[in-house]
DNA sequence: GTGGCAGAACGAG
DNA sequence: CTCGTTATGCCAC
């Protein structure tokens, strides 16, 4: 569930379900998920055990658990102490997802890593099919005030944190040399915002794709951004967008978002505003979807 | 059958 | 900065 809203969606439940426990044991079933661990898949699972779940967070599409500092009797001081500042990060990539199951359900078909928790309750699954997502052990850092897992520090404020500044944000937009569907999937100038939700933004506020972003006006680049912060945080409220099971909560769940989208997947289909059949472009591998008469194409592109 | 496409991000050039 | 790669499954043709 890849974009800000469906990650939101999960923090929640992370939230909801494995704070305050204390993981046991941690099973690596894919050495993949856990590659950006440099240590590797057995110093990951060790140090995590004992370990108690503080608290969740989230910065644009990461997420990642904080950790209680006190020490866990049953381990070994220095250890606990050390990991204790780190977090665990994790990443949903393409097709990752957390689900709270019973110990007794089945292992899903694309289970990659298993929490068991010290409770013998629920335990939390790593369930990723394209295994472009995974699990890290990062150390926290501080930065701008806020404890931040070093891997991400590059990553900008999305516009669900309370500290991020639109204007700062619009002024990141204007200062690139790019198109502008390019800077708003630039994760450092802003976060969360992926293929579906640049599409709806730059739908709403009538941007086509390749307007260059230098030169856009201020209240272009403030509309844009502003199109993209209403549109996730719609799509929140409705527990995201899921066109298959493959985006679910921590419950397997899904949202309802897809119902309100007006441009993403809507090739042919008439738009909402005008009428005109939505088109389809490819851009950076990916599809891009927009309407022809709200959107229209730049004269000059990037 | 098979080619195209899928919510992302990193790293090479 | 831009492109290709990572990996698996599904759907339309």
């Amino acid at each position: 569930m890849p974009e800000l809203p469906e990650v939101e969606v999960v923090r929640a439940g992370l939230a909801e379900h494995v704070a305050g426990r204390t993981i046991a044991a941690v099973e690596v079933l894919h050495p993949r998920a856990v590659r950006r661990h440099e240590p590797g898949p057995a110093d990951f699972a060790a140090r995590l055990g004992g370990m108690r779940i503080d608290s969740v967070r989230r910065r644009g599409k990461y997420l990642w658990l904080e950790f209680a500092t006190g020490v866990d009797d049953t381990d070994d001081a220095a250890h606990a102490a050390h990991a204790a500042h780190a977090a665990l990060l994790a990443h949903l990539g393409m097709s990752g997802q957390m689900l709270v199951q019973p110990a007794s359900a089945p292992d899903e078909k694309h289970l990659r890593v298993r929490l068991r928790f010290a409770d013998d309750g629920t335990e939390l699954r790593f369930v990723d099919q394209r295994t472009f997502g995974g699990f890290a052990l990062s150390e926290l850092l501080e930065v701008e005030g806020e404890a931040l897992p070093r891997t991400i520090a590059h990553i900008a404020r999305d516009p669900m944190d309370p500290a991020f500044s639109a204007t700062h944000a619009a002024r990141a937009l204007r200062s690139k040399r790019t198109e502008l569907k390019r800077a708003l999937l630039d994760q450092t100038l802003v976060s969360g915002v992926g293929n579906i939700y640049a599409d709806e933004a730059l739908w709403r506020s009538k941007l086509h794709w390749a307007r260059p972003t230098e030169k856009l006006t201020a209240a272009q680049a403030d509309a844009v951004l502003a199109a993209a912060t209403e549109v996730m945080a719609e799509a929140l409220i409705a527990g995201g967008t899921s066109f298959d099971p493959l985006y679910v909560n921590v419950n397997g769940q899904s949202g309802y978002f897809d119902r309100a989208l007006n441009a993403y997947g809507r090739v042919g289909e008439p738009c909402r505003r005008c009428g005109a059949p939505i088109r389809r472009d490819e851009f950076m591998n990916r599809s891009s979807f927009s309407c022809p008469r709200c959107q229209p194409t730049p004269r000059r592109r990037r």
